[in-house]
DNA sequence: AAGGAGGGTTTTTTT
DNA sequence: AACCCTCCTT
């Protein structure tokens, strides 16, 4: 037992229960992770080959760091590693051996929300329903809802409550079919196409099943209904399955996560062992209470209590400022003096935020007072526009079915395939019943084109079959394929056309050789290299290059990020900003039932439990949205974590004292450490 | 077909 | 304030 010697009693039992389903209520900061991966030596060392453990986590951050914790455990003699991937990827795994049983090609496009946003957009039009009446967002996000609830295509115009629903219905139908033709498949398709091959191939889900002896997921409390079905699937001979969650954390119900799963585990696995985890070592005590009290004004959780091991921490500070921008500069002058004066480190700190227009004028604090930071995760990378143009040149290298990408790359840059000649075309492929592809391809002798545009045409037809035959006879030179297709399209002229500004230049290119850059890469890596793999893997990892982004998250630099992306995170020094009605709780979320509400004071949970020893709250007295300030009121969740309960006198227990708050008002130049306010 | 002006709209969170 | 769409001119 000496090898668990780091381990506490709860910790050690949950890392030897090795057989059978268990699971591990672990709060926020018990060491999780520490469990995860010594329960994965074990079962190594009880003679399990590492292969055959299988480990699925919510993110691709999460399954690396896992890689990486359990090797350095393991030492490097032990050549086979652990299976350590997302439900998303595994799906795409199987997928890729086996879709074609499905009706679907092997070569297969991943659509991303930018795609799905088209793709959605294109349905609507076609039930001749606008924009304003339905956004595409609002479609896909009900077709997600559809998804994970199980409802087909066929179905969802079953049990529709209104007109909208009822168009969306048939928007999803539409949209399903178009998918389909593109050869393409959503986020939510990989789940359910995965567990329909199951349903329909009992050989296929056998032979996934006899891969692996045990599954072990992290991060329980955000399964959705379909992942759920996926793990009753693989786990069916053997049982043998660990789950890892904390209900408190839970904040992704608004894409189909269901605590129910965590709260009720023990119904659906027979023989449920529990172990809770409660010591924890992140937080301060003072953290820990304010966490505690915020958290128990949530109905129907897991009754449990965290209990503190960092006594006699800072106290909590809670600032107001007049905006937003006071609160940024302000932040940033303190952050800068903290490393400046007192030694701390740029990694030490970070600042976290509810939704993705907040970080903009922190950003620009940052970049004036010279402290390196960096947002992580926001699809905030500098423009997209540059990255999804290139990357629907690579999709339709691989798929030409794929319309959608299809369609944005056809005139971009600007070759004199407008609109119009694109409308005949496309009507045209419709009426044959051919894709878009192939109907330019075969272009009927009688379809009208001006001279010009049946030129232009047959000139990117033939640009296209170039680079597909050259994509496809040499994968290993994809890399080189790619920079001669950037060059032969002129796309350097075409950022040039389009931005006067000499930064402007720079960053675009900059992007353009970070796409080159991350597909020499990708072949460098791959036993195989093909283009459809890169495109399956990069629309998993969120197309930035991923390695790049490991070492910013690992550099030395404040981190920027919003709740959600901060989940399974720590830091010393925490700034949580825009403690505000309508930011955090979300406007949607107020304007929605109290289980939504419920969901944002976890998401507020989650934030405070990143800290480690410091913890500054702050909101600002006006905002600005949309080009307009606008006055914002103070957050319940203030009022809920530092006054006392409506009902107190209901216990002796005087000795946990609410903290009494008084809101210190900061000017924007008054601020300096000595005079900042420490909230008791 | 391309490019520019003007007007309307927008932002929850992400694999 | 930034973006997108539509309409207008060339």
């Amino acid at each position: 037992m000496e090898r668990l010697a780091h381990l506490n009693p709860p910790q050690r039992l949950a890392a030897t229960t090795l057989a059978g389903p268990l699971l591990v209520l672990a709060g926020a900061g018990t060491g999780k992770t520490r469990v995860i991966t010594y329960r994965m030596a074990e079962l190594i060392r009880s003679g399990i080959a590492p292969n055959r453990i299988l480990s699925v986590t919510f993110t691709n951050k999460a399954a690396r760091e896992m890689k990486e914790r359990t090797s350095e455990l393991l030492g490097k003699k032990t050549r086979a590693k652990p299976m350590v991937s997302t439900f998303h990827s595994f799906c795409v795994k199987v997928l890729r051996r086996e879709i074609e049983a499905l009706g679907y090609p092997k070569k297969f496009a991943i659509y991303d929300r930018g795609d799905q946003e088209s793709a959605a957009r294109r349905a609507l039009r076609e039930i001749k329903v606008s924009d304003k009446q339905m956004k595409p967002g609002d479609l896909i996000n009900r077709i997600s809802r559809w998804k994970m609830g199980g409802v087909s295509p066929t179905f969802a115009s079953d049990n529709v409550e209104n007109d909208s629903d009822f168009l969306a219905a048939v928007a999803y139908r539409k949209y399903q079919n178009f998918l389909r033709s593109s050869g393409a498949v959503d986020f939510d398709d990989l789940l359910l196409l995965t567990i329909d091959l199951f349903d329909q191939f009992p050989d296929v889900l056998s032979r996934v099943q006899g891969a692996f002896d045990h599954l072990q997921i992290d991060e329980y409390q955000d399964t959705n209904g379909v992942q759920f079905r996926l793990v009753q699937q693989l786990v069916e001979p053997h049982n043998n399955l660990c789950v890892v969650g904390d209900d408190d954390q839970s904040i992704y119900g608004w894409r189909g996560a269901d605590v129910s799963h965590i709260l009720n585990f023990h119904q659906h696995f027979e023989g449920t062992k529990v172990v809770r985890l409660e010591d924890n070592y992140r937080c301060t005590d003072r953290i820990l209470e304010i966490a505690n009290r915020l958290v128990r004004n949530n109905p129907g959780r897991h009754d449990k209590k965290l209990i503190p091991h960092k006594m006699s921490g800072p106290g909590v500070r809670y600032f107001k400022y007049q905006d937003e921008t006071v609160e940024a500069e302000s932040i940033v002058r303190e952050i800068a003096y903290l490393i400046k004066e007192l030694d701390a480190q740029p990694r030490d700190f970070a600042v976290l935020f509810r939704t993705n227009e907040q970080p903009r004028p922190l950003e620009s604090e940052f970049r004036r007072q010279l402290v390196p930071y960096i947002v992580v995760g926001g699809q905030s990378f500098f423009d997209r526009r540059e990255t999804r143009d290139l990357m629907a040149y690579l999709k339709v290298l691989a798929n030409p079915s794929d319309e959608v990408s299809m369609r944005r790359i056809i005139n971009t840059p600007a070759r004199g395939i407008g609109t119009t000649t694109s409308q005949k075309l496309l009507e045209r492929a419709v009426r044959d019943g051919q894709t878009f592809w192939t109907g330019m391809k075969n272009r009927p002798a009688d379809l009208k084109l001006p001279t010009r545009a049946a030129t232009s045409v047959d000139a990117f037809v033939n640009l296209i079959q170039r680079y597909r035959n050259a994509v496809q006879q040499d994968p290993e030179a994809l890399g080189e394929t790619i920079e001669s297709l950037v060059d032969a399209i002129r796309y350097d002229d075409e950022i040039d056309r389009q931005y006067s500004e000499d930064d402007q230049r720079v960053a675009r290119r900059a992007s353009v050789r970070e796409l080159i850059d991350s597909v020499y890469d990708y072949t460098r890596r791959a036993d195989e290299p093909s283009l459809t793999e890169y495109l399956q893997e990069s629309a998993l990892t969120d197309q930035v290059d991923e390695s790049d982004k490991d070492d910013q998250l690992a550099g030395n630099s404040v981190k920027l990020m919003t709740l959600h992306a901060s989940k399974g995170l720590e830091f010393p020094r925490v700034y949580l900003v825009g403690m505000e009605e309508g930011l955090l709780p979300h406007r949607r979320s107020i304007e929605g039932t109290s289980a939504q509400i419920a969901e944002e004071r976890r998401l507020a949970y989650v934030g405070i439990t990143r800290a480690q020893d410091y913890l500054t709250l702050s909101r600002a007295m006006a905002r600005r949205k949309f080009g307009k300030t606008r006055p914002a009121q103070p957050s319940r969740f203030l009022r809920e974590m530092f006054e006392a309960p409506p009902n107190i006198n209901d216990t002796d227990d005087s000795s946990a004292t609410p903290q009494p708050v008084e809101e210190i008002s900061v000017a924007s130049e008054s601020l300096s450490i000595a005079e900042s306010g420490d909230l008791q």
